[in-house]
DNA sequence: TTGTACGCGTTATCAA
DNA sequence: TTGATAACGCGTACAA
């Protein structure tokens, strides 16, 4: 016989709604004296709540889903971390749902969270877009979303982290210290942020009388090995004294190439990474970067969800989360040779 | 009014059992024609199954915890991604828990999933340990467990990654490449694995005709500074010639600290890390390294823990995992000068 | 101060 | 081929 409020109810010869009050703190009109009986059976017996059948009645489940693209890129890493530490202390559990940037999981995971009636969801929502998909399916929870603006136009919560700020601050900064071409290695995307980072990038070429020149803007993929093959098949176009990467892991791919071709950073080439992971301090030099405080925006995702969740308040928020530079070694002024 | 079985019901004109019947894909013996049709309003009226109701029923909620000190330690990402892939594959959704390796917050994590009728439990045991408050928590659920066989022993299943022999092989490495002083560095740590990868440091010393000594074996934490720092107040022991790292982000402080001390890595000193993370690929020199198969370590967790669990065999299973060496760059013969 | 009784949304059994 | 109904474990008026 499984241990329910109803087996200690009849093991203390009281009645489940005197138990009920007695685990749930409301023993205002309760006799001490039962009190404590009842709540040494509890302890007895190893009694816990089942939060399955409360839900049915509260019509809440103290439970939020985080849908990201993948736990291992430590961008989301540290969005998570900072999600489940708000959530637990606000008394909330967290399901983990890796898209890896698949539209058709991430449907699956919304719908399994729905199914398990969360009463809120974050959503950082995956590269590969489907937007009849996305109009299919009504999500019917409040949820929180990260910049990406284009997709999931209901959110009650959007924390926007200040990519324009971020990438102007470090073309800036680059600028200061003398350098004129510089060079913008793009990670692939297609999602909103990468705009943004591009006029950051531009704006603050042009706001300091610099030309735009296209030639300088590249693509590779998110990672070590992208950047360091763009630039070992194409190499950098003469003169370039610095590099804006799209984040860490780029900036070591090109750091990695520069030792192969012997170029000393920051004496040669300046390089920007972004993100400020683990990743740009390991390295040798330290990379300065863009950043982010993903753990601090996976906080306020949640937190901000669940204060429009408990107001029961479904107007839209926006969030700015400013970004900063960290400067580092692997930028200086340019050497002329 | 919420969009339950009984309003899709009404609004067929059909039963609640027939709608439970259709959506639940038991309608050998529904005619077709009304399947369709309570398909196609389930579908306008965007309904959700009630997982909370149906778990009422079926005592199980397709749901499992998976406890971990951090998932911000790569060694743990890996795991938890590994776990969380094999759980969606098996239709199971996971609670994200980090204990920052407190007792308290495991604990108060346990009695949490417990609370969500969770089907099972994957617990990576904190480092801080309690036995009087672990002897007071019955769990009354199936739990999987990593290695740390001390605690919780009433396991369903338990992988044990193979420290053993990690820590031999990467030993036998350096003495096959002539090594005589090997130091063991080790991460500060009161889990089992820790003498386990002790006894293969001695072991594969002594197998091969040289005598331990314990002036070579000092402890640090397990991260960049911990090791950086240990050596920069110690240095090494006099004609060391090659350490053994509690894991990669130790090797990469030790890789610091020869950088500043202009010791060539690995002509003076050779290096081996633990885990395998991206850190020892994108170091330069990359690290030699062991391999624990972190990802497969979770998936396994996961999906033997779910086999138990389907077949109520509660019996307990230990399941090997073997860890290998994986040869980079940052290991060679000792030069002598 | 304590107990009764209903409802939450579903599944499953059995009858119609 | 379909439907009525009793659980599942808990919370909460309301009654005693």
């Amino acid at each position: 016989m499984p241990v329910t409020m109803k087996h200690i109810a009849e093991l203390c010869g009281v009645s489940i709604a005197t138990v009920s009050k007695i685990v749930n703190g409301k023993y205002d009109d309760v006799k001490e004296e039962t009190r404590l009986r009842v709540l040494k059976t509890v302890e007895e017996e190893g009694y816990f709540i089942n939060t399955l059948a409360r839900s049915m009645k509260t019509k809440n489940t103290k439970t939020l889903g985080l849908i990201i693209p993948d736990i291992k890129n430590a961008y989301y890493t540290d969005i998570s971390r900072g999600a489940e530490d708000m959530a637990v202390r606000k008394g909330y559990s967290l399901f983990l749902c890796n898209t890896d940037d698949s539209i058709n999981k991430e449907i699956g995971y919304l719908v399994k969270l729905m199914e398990k009636q969360v009463d809120g969801i974050i959503i950082i929502a995956s590269m590969e877009r489907n937007f009849e998909m996305e109009e299919l399916l009504k999500i019917n929870v409040p949820f929180a979303v990260l910049n990406n603006s284009t997709n999931y136009k209901d959110y009650v919560v959007r924390v926007e982290v200040d990519d324009y700020k971020g990438m102007y601050e470090g073309v800036e900064h680059l600028i200061a210290l003398g350098h004129r071409k510089i060079m913008y290695l793009q990670g692939k995307n297609n999602l909103s942020f990468g705009e943004e980072r591009f006029r950051g990038y531009k704006d603050a070429l042009e706001n300091h009388g610099i030309p735009f020149n296209e030639n300088l803007v590249a693509t590779s993929t998110f990672n070590v090995e992208g950047a360091y093959e763009y630039l070992r098949e194409n190499g950098l176009v003469p003169e370039t004294t610095a590099i804006m990467c799209g984040n860490d892991l780029m900036a070591l791919g090109v750091l990695n190439w520069t030792k192969e071709e012997c170029i000393d950073v920051p004496g040669d080439l300046s390089i920007i990474g972004y993100d400020d992971t683990i990743f740009s301090v390991i390295s040798s030099p330290k990379i300065t970067t863009v950043n982010q405080h993903c753990r601090l925006v996976g906080e306020i995702l949640v937190k901000e969800l669940l204060e429009k969740i408990d107001a029961e308040d479904f107007t839209q928020k926006n969030i700015p989360v400013e970004s900063h530079l960290v400067v580092r070694e692997s930028t200086g002024k340019p050497m002329i040779h």
